[in-house]
This record gives C-alpha cells, structure tokens and sequence, in this order.
DNA sequence: TTCAATCGCTACAGTCGATGTATCAATACA
DNA sequence: TGTATTGATACATCGACTGTAGCGATTGAA
C-alpha cells in the first residue's frame, strides 16, 4: 500500500520521538503526497505550492518550513542512497580494488533506488518530471554533484595512499557521468526500467575497467 | 545548413549586420557588461535584474528578451565551445582510435576557455559565483548536461559501427564528469589556472585509457 | 499541577524573478 | 513614399520565496 511505501523510512523512528516532532513529520508527509499527487495528475508547472499546502490543508507558508524550495520537495529522502554508497566506500577492505569498491557503491544506490522508489512508481514519475521540468532537472543535478563531492572525499580517505584528491574525483566524477548519462539516454529512447538498469550496469563497467589500479 | 546555425554565433558576421541587429548586440553586450561589473561588485544575490537593466539603460523587461533568465547572462556565448568540441568529433578521421577524438574534443574545450574567458577574468568570476550561489551552480550543471547529450550524439554517428547509443552516452559522460569533477576539487582548493588545467588533463587522461578501443 | 520555555504553524506584508499584452518608434523593404 | 517588421517600453500579473509578529499546543522543570 502506498502508506507503506511512503513512511518506510520513517516508521523506524518513530517510537523514539515525541508528539511534537510526530506531528511534525505527518504535515511533512502530507506535503510530500500532496505535492506527488498533484504533480503526477496535473504536471509541475501546473501545480503551485500554495495548492500543495492547500491540498495537505496547511498554510503556504509551512511548505518552505518544511522544503527549502519547491523542487525539493520532490528530492526527499534522496540522501537515503547517498549515505548507503558512503558507507559501501568507508566499510571497505584498505586492500580491495578500487574498481570493486566504486562499483559496490553504486550497486548500492542503484539497488535502493530499485525496491524503494522505482516500485513506489516515484522514480518513474521523477525521470518524467526531471526530464520535461527545466528548474527540476537543474536541481537534480546539482544533488548529484554534492553526492559526487562526498563519495570523492570518502575515496580519498579510504585509499590515501593510491589516491590524491584529483584523482579521487575524476575517477567518482567519471563513474557517476557514466551511470547518469546512459541512464538518461535510456531513459530518453523509451526503455523499461531492466533495460535502464543494464544501461547503467554497461556504463558502470566501462569506467570500472579504467580503474585497473596502477 | 547546420554549420550556418552554429557558427552564426554573433562573432564574425558583425559586419554585414544591418542598423537594427547591431543596435540589438549593443544592448545586449551593455547588459552583459553591466551584470558582470554589478555581480562582481556586490555579489550575485544583492543584484536585481532591474538594476542589470538601470545600469545598461534599458528596460527590465528588454531583459528578458535577451536572456531567459538571471542565470543566463552569465552564461552568454558559452555555446561557442560546445561548438568546438562538436566540430572537433565531426571532422574526424573514422579510423583514428576513439580516446584521440574524445581527448581532442575536450582539448578544443579547455583551450578556448583559456584565451577567452579565463584570460578576461569571466572564468574566474563565473567559478566564484557559481560556488558560491547555487542558482547558478545548478544552471551551469544543466548547460553541461546538454552538451553532453550533443556531444554523445556526435560521437556515435561519427562512429555508428564501433558504438551504440549507450555506451556512447556512457564515455563522454565519464569523460565529462571526470573532468569538470577534478576541475571544481582544483578550483575549491583554491589552485590557479595552471594546476587547474593540468588537474583536467589528468583526469581526461583517466577516462582516456578506459577507451583502449575493443 | 503549574509555570515558563520551546516550537510548529499561521497570517500578513513584501521582494523579486519571470511572463503576457498592448503599444510606440525606429528600421527594413517594397 | 508607404507598409511591414521588430526591438524596446510601460503596465499588469503570477508565483516562488522571505521576514516578522504572534498564537497555541507540547515539553520539561519546579
């Protein structure tokens, strides 16, 4: 159900907080399913935060309490993947490949994205949005540079003797253009999620073999 | 007939120009002007676009027709190394190995940035701004998205039997991501120029061995 | 239980980026 | 010369976003 789905990532939180913060996070909520609803029924542009607040019967004003702008409201709980691929990076053995640990990353994020969003239908209506919304696609894209700085930084801190901090974020700048590009490309020509996902598999493997530590 | 569309760029065709056109680049070059001393002086954020406009002596609204948006006028002319580096993957050999045409692509890039915005203080001033002002950030990441997407489109129809659309998609992106990634840890680091080019051209050569043509 | 501090939320006013429309006046062109 | 084109303007409007003051519900301590 879509409850579920929706408050995952919340619920195992939840015993620990007071009533304060629980009410907190059910307007936080409300917007984020309004503002879904509303975008996939109508498309973004067509949608204004006011009838975001409006449809989760709160004040305009309270959606920029919650989301720093429109557009985020959309990326929320995105930093979930980020944090699984950090982990993958400093988790690691200080002996293992490079490529291996690069790769093990993204796995991470692709696979989170997989039963998290990608079943929620969320991710299909985000690829939608972010490729027919400019301010959208402009945003997204700037999470992933931020995304991209700190899984350089940890590369860096994991490996310091085989990598200076250059390196560290050409090689995590080349495998993050590889995944997203192709990705898009594949998003772009039509293809179903299996195909997306062998796309980025293709792109990841590509880069990986680049990394045959020297 | 698609030459005429990307080399009618402004730059060399000013002298055939009739009264109207050039009074037109006059303005639009006044607001360009006038936005670069302003942003440079006070900062992104503390410049309105009507004060762009007060400054040049226009109208705000003769704003908007010169540029799509605030961001814009920043970004002016930029499209002309996206041209390069097109033209640079379409006149090639079809036999020359794939990494030569992709170096020399963003050579063609980094070069024509070099003598033109970076030796006219525009370069440094717009990598200030666009860390410093996430609006900007975003924007200049989605011109690069775009000209990714042009570039991978040339490279594949320049060598339609040793690539597919994906993998294609999946090389510039990687060279791409590669480069502008160490480019932004260089210039974070607070490097000059030099360590700056040199960090991209480290990171091109990275991406470059990856493509040892199979 | 009570009191005071905290904090999510609201109402209101305002700034600014961006767009539609009607119009003027200079240029282009026949 | 007369007509069409078009860059620029004035005016109105929308919508994203912010500052501020204040209300009322939770919270934690006395």
């Amino acid at each position: 159900m879509h409850y579920c789905s929706l408050t995952s990532k919340v619920a195992h939180m939840v015993e620990k907080l007071g009533l304060r913060e629980r009410k907190k996070q059910r307007t936080r909520q409300a917007l984020i399913e309004a503002a879904v609803r509303l975008f996939d029924d109508r498309g973004y542009d067509q949608v204004t935060v006011a009838e975001i607040a409006d449809a989760a019967e709160v004040s305009p004003r309270t959606f920029f309490l919650h989301f720093q702008s429109k557009e985020d409201v959309l990326l929320a709980n995105a930093d979930v993947r980020v944090d699984l691929a950090l982990r993958a990076i400093t988790e690691c053995g200080a002996d293992e490949p490079l490529s291996e640990v690069l790769v093990r990353a993204m796995e991470q994020m692709i696979a989170n994205a997989w039963d998290g969003d990608l079943s929620s239908g969320l991710a299909a209506l985000r690829a939608r949005l972010a490729a027919s919304v400019p301010a959208l696609q402009a945003r997204l894209l700037q999470r992933y540079l931020t995304a991209q700085g700190e899984l350089a930084q940890a590369l860096q801190r994991a490996f310091p003797a085989r990598l200076d901090t250059i390196t560290a974020s050409a090689l995590v700048g080349a495998m993050v253009g590889a995944v997203s590009a192709s990705a898009l490309t594949a998003l772009e020509r039509g293809d179903g999620p299996d195909e997306v996902r062998n796309a980025m598999r293709q792109a990841m493997a590509l880069v990986a073999q680049s990394v045959t530590d020297g």
